[in-house]
DNA sequence: ACCTGAACACCGTTCAAGT
DNA sequence: ACCTGAACACCGTTCAAGT
């Protein structure tokens, strides 16, 4: 192999590159000992070469973050496309999504987690996340319409559903906790809460 | 020589210096940017010393967040020690004294749920955790044995609660949910949840 | 416009040597 | 036993210069 001959002076894509690096290193090496300098080598780009597509570190990861919350959005918002299926239902399959990201994208969703309280996070970042927070919303606010949930501040209602599935993620180990699959442990939670919101 | 000093050099007990100062820079700087080689320059003390206490920086994160889960626990076990009073009342109390620590302690916080994740962490730090999440579990044993509580594995039970208000504490942004302190939350998500494990 | 390569100021870690 | 100081191999970031 001739030296220097294998890649273009122009990338040309090269922050779709890094971005495609840095993702497929989170899982190996975790967010906090993502390096730059590695993702350059791993790419056979100068190490300065990302700074023209990332400001610093800091943007990496927070475009990072930002296109996990999209497609965490995308996947919850597929599940609930169907407005006809019972309020319990959505509140399920969107918890069932949420879990299923989180097991499948551990440090990418340790990553989401951390940089959406970070004070530098974009506002791209915080509206991504909230539209994600937004969809259990919008269905308590659905089922009080029906009357099936008691009246109240509809986003005051879902945190307990909201607060329950992420905490039960940061719980978790390897999407498990004292042996038992997140997946199972989110289905009794939910029906629990789900119960503690009917009109007494 | 005996020596009347109680300093051999600098510091006579270097590891509860370098603790103390650590646990100090931690709400400024974040574990995540806490650097040893500082430590020791706020410390006089040479970069290469803590090494003596602390075989690495992992080792110092987790004699911190093991430190932290002692007072977190006899914070929360002091709460309940009234062994009479109501489920409820000792309920709340844990998901109070929780919350009030993790709210005062946020870097601290970050650190020991980080941590309690981590493939090394230490088996006393494990331990240390456990028995945090076990004062709620006891309490629900406790009321299901007064029938207050639906029957069923008290861990799995106690869940949605422990679960709510570490979820709370993940979501929340200095303490506060849409500008809601989560002081205010907690209380009403732990009332919904005792409701839903009430004998039907 | 996009990338390079040297330079700078930091790290954590190691280790022979000092006290 | 406890600590120092130099050394090593890394970082992220900056910037003049190359293509």
């Amino acid at each position: 192999m001739k030296k220097g001959s294998a890649r273009p002076y122009h990338h040309g894509n090269l922050r779709a590159e890094v971005l495609r690096q840095a993702e497929a290193a989170l899982d190996t090496v975790g967010y906090q000992n993502l390096s730059l300098r590695e993702l350059s080598r791993a790419l056979g780009v100068s190490h300065a070469a990302p700074r023209r597509h990332f400001a610093d570190k800091e943007a990496l990861l927070d475009a990072l973050a930002c296109n996990g919350y999209e497609r965490l959005h995308d996947k919850m918002a597929a599940v609930v496309k169907d407005q006809k299926q019972p309020f319990e239902t959505a509140l399920l399959k969107l918890g069932r999504a949420y879990v299923g990201f989180a097991t499948s994208h551990v440090a990418l969703m340790d990553l989401m987690l951390t940089r959406k309280h970070d004070e530098q996070a974009s506002a791209e970042l915080r509206q991504k996340a909230a539209a994600v927070y937004g969809l259990p919303i919008e269905w308590v606010a659905r089922a009080q319409a029906a009357g099936l949930v008691v009246p109240g501040d509809p986003m005051r209602l879902a945190l307990a559903a909201i607060a329950a599935v992420q905490g039960l993620i940061v719980i978790s180990n390897k999407g498990k906790i004292a042996g038992i699959p997140v997946e199972v442990l989110v289905e009794e939670v939910l029906e629990r809460i789900i119960f503690g919101l009917r009109p007494r």
